[in-house]
DNA sequence: GTAGGGTTAG
């Protein structure tokens, strides 16, 4: 597997690498996107944070495919490169480590700071929170945040509390995160809307409503403005008040002189799709455009689940292949569901299209369960399949 | 999107 990537790299043309991170945006191939970040040139004139979106990128797509392995070797080469001492850089190995899941790589890499000349300040900190938890290991990182900011002498900042603070309320404390706010207040830290808004979140989506609200008017009396993402926690609350409800809230955030976005559309559309108005959901998504927005992975994945959930798989099928057009499809679980539904309809054209598509844009360690899940359905390979590549293509 | 942090799983 690592001699994949010497291979990889010694072989492609060179590209620049903001051209590297469109192409990876629709590359879900872990090993063509490896080939796409190796050929990206490092003395580009790009700004950092491109490439460092482009890492993340090949990060994911190799994570998704469990090359665990890959990803050491690949993000280890960069320990060599003299940037190693500068702490942003540094970081950004940390906080790639975290996007797979790989917390002891992370935490290695912050132990071997010293060795390779890294100075700490709370940048390579927040990072290591960050790690932590993309790898769901929410229960540690208050462990964590009081060992490593002793041992290693590094003054927490706003953003390291609200790391703590998110910890808390994944772990459904929520009690506890706000006592992590009080705590920020005693210390003349900044208590910012964007701390706040795990908590909120964690408060409706335990049910406790008039907290939550008693919490919104504490956020106000300190100063917090409530901002887009704040009206988009309080909208999930209200998808299960009514379709009428989340449009009051939109109107309202409008009225605040803010812009609803993409995520506030996808839960007037899971609103609808709860009350089994689905043409009206579709009518949201049609209209997201007009609205200055465009559909993502989850609005795709919302309506072809509930398309499914109503028998209407075709419809569903649709909006797959709208999906596929715009680099933004559903997970396999969703699609699994359309391909049994359009299979039970007698659609075999259809279902053979989906898992024909879906062949060539998953991972290669998911091939085998569309394969299997090709034998459950009874799509065996034939004479047809050369008519059903062309119509997927 | 500009070092590091907040919202979408039915």
């Amino acid at each position: 597997m690592a001699s994949t990537i010497r291979h990889l790299s010694t072989t492609t043309k060179k590209i620049s690498i903001s051209k590297a991170k469109s192409r990876l945006r629709s590359e879900h191939d872990p090993d063509k996107a490896l080939a796409i970040f190796s050929s990206a040139s490092s003395n580009d004139s790009s700004p950092p944070f491109v490439s460092r979106y482009a890492q993340d990128l090949t990060v994911r797509r190799l994570a998704k495919s469990h090359r665990f392995a890959d990803i050491e070797s690949l993000l280890e080469s960069h320990k060599s490169n003299p940037q190693i001492k500068q702490e942003p850089f540094l970081s950004s190995l940390i906080r790639s480590y975290g996007v797979a899941g790989m917390f002891d790589q992370a935490l290695k890499t912050y132990q071997e700071m010293d060795q390779l000349g890294t100075p700490r300040s709370f940048i390579s900190f927040n990072s290591l929170l960050s790690a932590c938890i993309q790898s769901k290991l929410y229960n540690k990182v208050p462990v964590l945040f009081n060992e490593i900011s002793e041992k290693y002498r590094v003054l927490p900042d706003k953003v390291s509390f609200g790391m703590l603070v998110k910890a808390y309320c994944e772990d459904g404390k929520p009690e506890k995160a706000i006592e992590v706010l009080e705590g920020m207040e005693k210390k003349g830290v900044e208590v910012t809307t964007i701390v706040c808004t795990p908590v909120l979140n964690c408060l409706y989506s335990k049910g406790k409503n008039e907290e939550a609200e008693r919490f919104l008017d504490w956020m106000v009396e300190r100063g917090c403005e409530l901002d887009a993402v704040v009206y988009n926690v309080k909208i999930s609350n209200a998808v299960n008040q009514g379709a009428e409800r989340v449009k009051e809230l939109i109107e309202e955030m409008k009225n605040s002189g803010l812009k609803p976005d993409t995520i506030s559309y996808n839960y007037l559309m899971t609103s609808y799709c709860m009350s089994g108005m689905m043409e009206e959901a579709k009518k949201v998504y049609e209209g997201l455009r007009v609205h200055g927005c465009k559909a993502n992975a989850a609005t795709f994945r919302t309506l072809v689940f509930n398309s499914c959930k109503s028998g209407e798989y075709e419809k569903g099928y649709k909006i797959f292949k709208d999906s596929v057009r715009e680099h933004r499809i559903p997970d396999f679980n969703t699609l699994k569901y359309l391909a049994k539904g359009l299979v039970e309809k007698k659609k075999i054209k259809e279902a053979k299209g989906l898992i024909h598509t879906m062949k060539k844009k998953f991972p290669p360690n998911l091939l085998n369960a569309w394969r299997k899940l090709e034998e459950n359905l009874g799509l065996h390979s034939t004479e047809e399949d050369k008519e059903v590549k062309e119509a997927s293509a």
